[in-house]
DNA sequence: CTGTAGTTTAGAGGCTTTCTAAACTGTTGA
DNA sequence: TCAACAGTTTAGAAAGCCTCTAAACTACAG
């Protein structure tokens, strides 16, 4: 069945990454993969947690995120100097940001040709390339 | 004399923005704009004025910073989730950010070649187009 | 089952930024 | 020159996001 099934992935899946599975870091990694390619704030996770009954504390959702971060499953996405979101796809990827809603919107790799990039100055190595086209609304 | 000079550049430059040239706001577009290209947050910008014992209050620091942006006169950069840079440059230009030190440093446009850059979504408009480099210490 | 290391939690606390409302100041016009 | 007013500044309170703490809980090895 197919629940069970990503029921078990997901265990699977924090295990390899060396995380302990418990009843949190199942259910928040459920709410985060189930649905495709998502950005969302600690905040709005930890409200869609609640929504679903799902007890957790708001603490265990930044902590959560910041492990998944750090193992590579999210990744932050830095574009409003007030919140930070995390975003499901890890895939080399940019962003559309919507300045007056606030929602984010991938960009696929391929769709920006990124040339003539300067190198990285000495004693340091790149670490990410981020390109992000912020728009708003008309008028 | 060049101190007399930029000083009434200055009046003259917030004036033509529509901004009342008083005591903190002369004090701060010096602060800002007589060292070439920087990179500042609120608070060191706060700091510079009270080393150079300009009486202002780091409310003001911000207001000033919020309507230099809106006029044009700064430019605000978002790398880093805890803390807002702003940028005296308003050139178009891109940025290598130190993940380390939080060090913000120029690259000029034609450094960068982007093309083929997807089009707006509907409805909205090109707002910019940011490109950071984010480096980080070797080893 | 039990011990323990890892995890979660509520609540306090930190830090950046904004708000408030009272005091102050640049400017305009008489 | 000066009064009057709109715009500006300010200290301090408060908001908002995020982290810390230390006590309770839990997954899991043995």
């Amino acid at each position: 069945m197919s629940t069970q099934r990503t029921y078990t992935d997901v265990i699977e899946r924090l295990k390899s990454a060396g995380l302990r599975p418990t009843r949190q870091r199942i259910a928040l990694a459920k709410l985060l993969f189930e649905k495709g390619n998502r950005h969302l704030t600690a905040e709005q996770l930890h409200g869609e947690a609640l929504e679903q009954s799902v007890r957790v504390s708001l603490a265990t959702v930044y902590n959560t995120l910041h492990q998944f971060t750090e193992c590579g499953l999210l990744r932050e996405v830095v574009v409003d100097p007030s919140r930070s979101y995390f975003d499901t796809n890890v895939d080399d990827h940019h962003h559309f940001y919507f300045e007056n809603s606030g929602q984010l919107h991938d960009i696929p790799s391929e769709s920006v040709r990124l040339a003539d990039l300067p190198e990285v100055p000495d004693g340091t190595r790149l670490s990410r390339v981020d390109v992000i086209i912020r728009v708003s609304d008309d008028d």
